[in-house]
Formats: structure tokens, sequence, C-alpha cells
DNA sequence: AATGAATGAGACTTCATTCAT
DNA sequence: TATGAATGAAGTCTCATTCAT
């Protein structure tokens, strides 16, 4: 029976003591917590995942996981949450995006894929269970009633961008917003997706190849793009 | 303790009777069970559906389906192989399916899509167990070692496609043709599957966006396409 | 589906023609049953015995065992009754059995290994059943309630003849004619239970041994047998 | 949901605080779960044992048995393991036991019988599955492949010990030890079984009746016994 | 009458969750 | 507060029994 102090911390935290030590112990349990579900839940699935195997895998007892999230749907939620408001943050226009459409939009899924590489399993579980939406009944049913608040604003800024596209005559009409977007997902997927699963290569390298994919296929008719 | 004769037949039977009849009976069970899994599997995934949700969908007893299958990852499997063989005799090449790399791919995705219509429950199983490998690690777990031999056939054929598409010249070369299968089923899925989810639509529909959108987007570079 | 006439009959019937052919055939059926149940009862023990492997064994349906038994619990006692009455017959004193207690004994049982030697599964189960009582809560469990009449049969003229070895001073008292019989199996059992388990050499041979151990073990102190 | 700090302790501990609590809480609820086992296999049979039942009369939750146990199985094994060892010890030779074979043998066997009046269901359950080997082939089923290494270890103990007595003239060497062993457990059986079922007597006071009858019924032909 | 597929009660086993330590 | 053993609800699978053929 040992009484571990604190759990396993690959990338222990280098934030400033801003904190109370109190909450800044608790925020490393749950933190520990979190990456350790994402890599189980990717693995096994999420109803195939043991609650003991992701608190082995954070090197922390069962109970311990009880203290911060009230159930192991919670735990996935968590994860969804704390992980899309930082893609949320990162899919946001910034200053330094270029003019075009396609310059903007490859600057976005940069730093989103740069994300990626920094946290892959939860990527993984984030295709799986949201970004444009659930991507099978499975998935939907583990969240049963609820929407995940920040899933559901990637997704629109996503949708948001895609009428960007439109507006702009560079995407054409005809699929719509949201049909683009599950497109730019889907070849997101394709392209990053065996990078994820063989552990090699980087998937922010594919940036420019899913824009490019993405935008000849969806490009409007007399696209015309300097 | 109820003795139904025959299980709820959705669509009956309109098979002439060239066969021994308790032959018959047998495959009419075997069918509605795979029936009833397929859309159980598709709204709360493999390991969420319970044997007794199949039966109960099948109207039959849940010893019933252990006559059938020995475990209820068999009823997987063998949803797998008797659609996913469906789908490779679609998928191979057809005289009528034109000259064109294109008019090729869109023959062969048409049939595909027909028979996607045909059966919705299953082909959303498919995509996700199947088609161009384990879309998941959930996924991938729940089938352990076994390597269902139609879906690699299916694949096998998706790449060998891509790998024509190649070598004549207008597909470009540099994603390879494993990753431009992936590209192909990214799309499929992203344009197919709201419709699945939906409820609406025909998939056949979809055929011609999908090789545009696919087409266009992994054309070769001095693609000419007339 | 294969219509079977007959079951596999290893020792066809020898019995002249004096029953009814349909009651004839439905004796077949149940010896059959008998024999093949004696034999799984044997290898697997009661409960893990399924009434499919004794149908399979008996090559007939398992629909057709419960045309002959209500329930398998039936088919255990029917299997002890009739070899019960088989035993007590044997057990029986004969003419030709010799004047002294020991001779008499050795008659009685050696014509009891006879019929061992020719239904050794049968047995086997016996023993564990009944024979001198249950020889484990697991088989008087199995019983239930239900105490079968001839194996009560058997256990007093056991009894009995213990009592009448006491009597003639040849047997020792103190033990008591019960605690007699069961010393008598135990060294039945142990003597030639090998033998059946191995398969090799005869039940019968073993007689003298059972006799003389049993006889010398539980000789009254005095004994002076001629 | 009722959290019991302790199963039922009908003999409760009487070791000295030498050990950690928490080892010790587990050693109780291990011991438990073996005590019950005992009773319940010895009433109703491995087969007829429901792990319900086994927790019921622990008074613990069924869950609980499996934190001890991977199956049902190992609880046997366990249970054979355990006191089947506590036997190979008491059967060793000691020092007390005098000069001739008959009064090592009832030194020995007193051991034995004395182990049994503590542990009586226990008893019985080992004298079904080993001992001198599985009694039924119902036992040996439970056992499957596995040979308890205890078990192992008293049948060869016994055997050695039948040896040597015919070594030394005293038994008949005709049987060989191994039949020799059989009987002696025959009659160990006959002798202390109805006690243990009835629940009346010691069977530690019947250890010289079965030596007595054991010894003269195996004796040798011209046995002088000094 | 024989057959074997259908049936569901019941047993084993897993695992999310609780709580004494 | 962290821990991990205890717990029982729930799911998979078996198999005695029924009954249409």
């Amino acid at each position: 029976m040992v009484h571990r102090v604190s759990p396993a911390r690959q990338s222990s935290s280098k934030r400033p003591a801003l904190v109370a030590p109190r909450d800044e112990a608790k925020a490393v349990f749950k933190r520990a917590i979190l990456e350790a579900a994402a890599v189980v839940f990717l693995e096994r699935g999420f109803h195939a995942a043991r609650i003991q195997d992701i608190a082995e895998r954070a090197r922390i007892g069962v109970g311990t996981v009880y203290n911060h999230f009230e159930q192991k749907e919670d735990v996935l939620l968590a994860l969804l949450e704390e992980h899309t408001a930082a893609l949320v943050e990162r899919f946001a226009a910034a200053p330094g995006d270029g003019p075009s459409f396609g310059a903007r939009l490859e600057g976005r899924l940069g730093r989103i894929l740069a994300y990626q590489d920094a946290h892959r399993p939860f990527f993984a579980v984030v295709i799986d269970y949201g970004l444009i939406g659930p991507s099978s009944g499975a998935s939907a049913m583990v969240l049963k009633g609820r929407r995940p608040r920040q899933i559901d604003r990637l997704r629109r800024e996503v949708v948001a961008l895609m009428a960007e596209g439109i507006d702009e005559g560079v995407l054409q009409p005809r699929l719509g917003p949201l049909l683009l977007g599950r497109v730019l997902v889907g070849v997101l997927r394709a392209l990053t997706q065996d990078a994820l699963l063989a552990g090699e290569g980087r998937a922010v390298d594919r940036a420019a190849d899913v824009v490019e994919v993405f935008m000849k296929g969806s490009a409007a008719k007399r696209s015309r793009q300097p």
C-alpha cells in the first residue's frame, strides 16, 4: 500500500506559483487523470476503458479519480471540454494569417495540428466524440443528452469559416457550410490519422496537404485564387 | 414461454421456395439477427449493445442469438463479412463504367452507395470497423486479433484503384495510394453520413459530389481532365 | 436433419418377441438413453452432463430424451433404479454359495462384480449415488428429497448380511452392521475403482481380495474360521 | 449498499497483532471465503454451489469473492491446497510415534483425524477431490488439467508409507502400495464419514478402529508383529 | 414418435462506484 | 486527501425444457 504524494508527471507543471498550493496539487491530479484517460480512451474506447486502467496509468488509486470526477462519463466530458477550449483558441483567426482564404485556413489548421502533435491521444478522442459532431452512434450514446459547450463552439467556428469561404467565392456553395465542414474534418482525419496511430511524423507537416486537398476539392467552379 | 414461429420480418422473403424449409427458417433467423444487430450496433456501439437489445429488436429470445452465433463478437464479425462481401462485389469494375478514371470511380462508388441506401445501418458499422481499416482504437480493440477476410479484400481493392489513378496520371502520386484511399473514404463519410443519421435523402445521389470533391482535391498537379 | 429409426445399439436386444413391437421400440430407446447417460454421468458428473451430451452419445435427438423422461433428474433416478434392481437380485443369497459366511459373501460379491464388469459406467455412478447411501453431499443434493426405492432395498440387504456376520460371530460387533457395510463398500470401491477408471482387468477377479481384506479387517476378535 | 467491515468470523482470529492491519483484513476475508466455500461445496457439490451461496454464508458481497479469487474453480483449488498442505504436515512422521508400523500409522492417522475434526466440511471435500486421487469422474472434471501440488504430495506420502509397511513385512505385498493406499482411504472414509455427515462424535476417536481394520485386513499372510 | 431450434431462467463474472482507513 | 477493498447491478453465456414440424 504505497502512499504516493503526487501522480506521475510526464510534463511537470511550469506554471508560476500564482495558485494556492492546495489547488495546484488538485490541478496536478486532475491533469494526470485526464492525460491518462485520453490514452486509455484512445486505446480501448470509452466503454472498454476501466477506471482502474486510467488510475493505473496515472499512477494513482481508483478512489482518487472519484475525488476529482463524479462519474466516468465526466472524465470524458472534462477531457473534451478542456482540450476543445484550447482548440477553439487556436482555431481563432490570428493577425499574421495572410489575406487569402487558403492562407487563413492553413494558418488556423496549422495551429490546430500543432496542438494535435502535442496532445495526440486526446485528439483522436475529440475527433471521435466531437469536432464536428459525434462520428458514430456509439459516441453520441456515451454523451447521452449532454452537449459539451466547447465542442459546440468549435463546430460553430468551423461552420462559420466555411461560410466565409463560400461568401468569398472560393468554396462551392452547393454543399453548404456544414457539409463542407464535414469534408474538411474528413480530409483532416484521413491525412493525419495514420500518423496518430503509427506514432510517426508530425501532423503539423500535413497542414499544407490538408488545405490543398480540401481547397481544390471544394473549390467553387470558376475559382480564381490569386 | 411463447414460441414464436418466425422473427419479425420487415422485408419479408421474396425468395422462391427452392430451399428446404428448415434451412430457410434458419437463414431467416440469422438474417433477422444481423439486421437487428446492425441497427443496435449503429445506435449504441458494440460495447453498449446488449444481446437483449438485439434479440428484442429481432423479436426473438436471447438464447436464440446464441443458437446462431457463438459470441457477441461473432455477430459483429458475421455482419461485417456478409455485407463487406457484397461491397467487394459491387466495387468491382463493371463493363458499362465508362473509360475515364473519374467515370469508373463514379460507377463503382455509385454501386456502393446504392447498397448503402439499401442497408444503411450496416454501412455505418462497416465504416467504423473496416472499409479502409478500423477508424478508432476502440474499433480495433473489439476485433482483437481477428482480421475479417472480406474487409481486407475491400481495402486492397480500394488501394489498387487509387494506384491505378496514380499510374494514369490523374491522382497525385505524392500522397500515395493508401492515403488517397483514406481521403476517399473520409470524403465519402463526410458527404453521406448525415444522410445516414438524419435518415433523409439517398446516399447514391451524392456519388457525383463525392467523386468531384475527391478527384479535384486529389488531382495530379497538371491534371487535364476533359 | 436425419431421421434415425433407432438409436445406436451396442448390444442389440436378444429378447424374444413377447412384447408388442411398439413397446419394444420404446424400450430400445429408453435403454440407449440410460446407457449413454451412465457414461456421461460417469465422465462429467450429473451437473456437468448436458442432455445434449447424452442424446449425442445415444445417437438420438434431445427432444427424444424428453419423450422418455420428464426431467434430467429422472434419467439418473431411472438409471439407479434399473441397475440397482439387478444388483439386489444378484446380491440375494444363492443355493450354491457355500456354508461359511466368507464363502457366502464371496459368492454374493462375485455376482455383483460380474455385473459391474458388464456395466462399468453405471457402477461408478451407483457407488456415488447409492449402494450404501450417497457418498457426498453433492450426490445427496441431486436426489433432493427422493429416496430411490431399490437403493434403499440394496442398502438394507447389505446391512442385513453384515448383521448375519455379527450374529455368527465372524464379524466384530463393535462397529455395528451399518458401519461394517460402509467398510465393505469402501474396500470394494478401493479395490475395483482403478480397474474401472483405467479400463483394464476385471472387477470380478478382485472378489476374493475384497472378501479377504474385508473379512480379516473386520473379523471378530477371537474369530475361528475353519 | 451496505459496507460491512468484516465478514462473519465463527472462529475469531487469535493471532497476535504482528501483521499489518490491511494484510490481516485481507487474510480474514480470504479465510472466511474458504471456510464458507468448504461448507457449501460439501453441501451442494462444486457445480451446484453458487458463488452467491458462498458469499452469503461468508456474509460478504458476491464481488468480494472475486477480489480474492479469479474464478470459482480457484476457490476450490485454494481450499484443497491450503488444507492439504496442513494434512501433509500432520501426516509426516513424528518423533513420539512409536516403533511398530501400526503405532506409527496410528500416530499419523490420529493427527489427520484431529485435523478433520477441526475442519470437517473441508475434509469431505478433500476426500472427494484429492487425498488419493479424484474419487469420481465428476471431481476429475472440475479440476480439468490442473494437478494441485499439495494433493500430489500427500498421495505420494501415503503410497510411500504403504511401501514401508510392505518392506517391513507387515502389509501384504500382493496388492501393491497404491491399492493399499486406496484401501486405507476407503476404510478411513467409511469409518469417519457418517460422523461427518451426522455431525456427531469425533473422527479422531476412530483412529484406532481405522488402523485395526486396515492392518488386519491388509496384513501379510504370516504377519508376526512384535 | 423423433427431432432440433427456440426460449428464458439462472449462473458466472466484470466493473463503476462507495467508503473505512 | 489518497487509497484500494467491498459491493451489487448488469451483461454474457449456458443449458434444461418446450413444441412446431
